[in-house]
DNA sequence: GCCAACGTTGGC
DNA sequence: GCCAACGTTGGC
């Protein structure tokens, strides 16, 4: 089980679209990024993520689960990108914002605090315990 | 809205 | 294969 964090504009995409696809889930598409395919195709099915909201409000708010494997990314016919497909599982009460990542110590080595431009990241299991708890999850 | 940081592209 | 130019992202 590997946990990670999925970064979306709310314009675009948000948790409550998210939360509006149910069980069906959604394709986590439009990623042109090699890194973040990469980590696509480092998931397994049941693999848990954070869904968090970038610009205005620059926070965790939910808790997603990744529920189908990397496959061909539908929105384009180049076959260099690759997406898995993920729905959502809860939010989370209490949306920890990414200035509480920032003051807090032990997430100073996240991912998204340091390499904020990254739209699918690697969480470490200590780093989503906290941030559960954080959450008003733990 | 600005701009720094980063990734990608394309010319050489 | 290098690197300058460009486009995009996202924090501020």
């Amino acid at each position: 089980m590997q946990y990670w964090l999925f970064k979306s504009e709310p314009n675009t995409w948000s948790w409550d679209d998210q939360v509006a696809k149910g069980e069906a889930g959604e394709e986590w598409d439009g990623v042109r990024n090699y890194q973040a395919r990469n980590h696509m195709r480092d998931m397994a099915l049941g693999d848990l993520g954070f869904f968090y909201h970038s610009m205005k409000e620059k926070a965790v708010v939910g808790i997603v689960e990744v529920c189908k494997l990397c496959h061909p990314d539908s929105t384009t016919d180049d076959p260099r990108w690759e997406c898995v497909d993920i729905k959502a599982v809860e939010p989370v009460p209490n949306p920890v914002t990414l200035d509480m990542c920032k003051a807090e110590p032990k997430l100073k080595d996240m991912v998204l605090v340091n390499n904020s431009r990254l739209s699918v990241q690697p969480v470490r299991k200590p780093e989503w315990d906290l941030i559960l708890k954080l959450g008003g999850r733990g």
